[in-house]
DNA sequence: ATAAAATCTATCAATATAGTAGAGTTTTGA
DNA sequence: TCAAAACTCTACTATATTGATAGATTTTAT
């Protein structure tokens, strides 16, 4: 499952996107335009900033954008943003992988190449969802 | 990604899938033979009994041992059983489906459309996995 | 009866999640 | 230059979940 921040992640992009070019947007217009608290969403999007996803202006006047293309941004890149690893289990990630240190075959556990068939099929469909197909929906 | 409960609940199933027979298995010898806290594996029989994956014979040269196929039983089952949904928001789930507060347009939130798509693909892979897909891996 | 095994219930420490609070910094325009 | 508006940063908190552990109870075979 998503986490709550993920989720209002990618709300918060989808607004971003569907605002005119060149418009900025101020955190409480995507909190009241997105229905997320403000103050969690702030912590948001500094994440998606340091994620190079959405840039933002400071003082009077500010807000953030997007600097990346809504047809660029999709779920899998979000998904490891906020809440890691695609792959069920560490030992089965490509960005996140760890040992499983309950394997007695060192390299090799039962379950993982099982599951590295799953996390291919689900990287590949969460490549596919993009903010852009969102809107588009 | 999975739980402890739900990796450790795989490897239990595919121990028990890898002896003979009418072979019963006492708990302390999956425990050791897959490498899981005896004590936590207790309750994760009790749990794969409740769920109709194994059944058990209790006191002296008592166990547990498989009641399903080792073709049916399916990674969507025991992530369902251990994790819940395999989903990624309640309201893109087929079995634990929940509307998202949070969407101001009841039915239908923006992120719904695209999570059910990752879910039908998800499901697919996930129900192509089986005890018997892993051990001849 | 006794030993071996599953079963049941309770407890616990550590961690993550979902937020809230408030002070600080930057920018703008009057 | 000053104040308001906005982002930025750090800390805090309540609650739930996870990953176990402990111990008493019940069942069964010999």
């Amino acid at each position: 499952m998503l986490s709550h921040k993920a989720k209002y992640a990618l709300k918060a992009l989808l607004y971003l996107a569907e605002q005119d070019e060149n418009h900025i947007s101020k955190t409480i217009e995507i909190a009241e335009g997105a229905n997320i608290p403000k103050k969690f969403l702030e912590q948001i999007l500094l994440d998606l900033k340091r994620g190079r996803f959405v840039s933002s202006k400071q003082g009077k006047f500010g807000g953030y954008y997007l600097i990346k293309s809504k047809n660029d941004i999709t779920l899998a890149e979000i998904h490891r943003l906020f809440d890691g690893a695609i792959a069920l289990l560490p030992c089965a990630s490509l960005n996140f992988y760890e040992r499983c240190l309950d394997c007695k075959t060192e390299e090799e556990c039962s379950l993982r190449h099982g599951l590295m068939i799953i996390r291919d099929e689900t990287l590949k469909a969460m490549h596919n969802i993009t903010i852009a197909s969102l809107i588009t929906k």
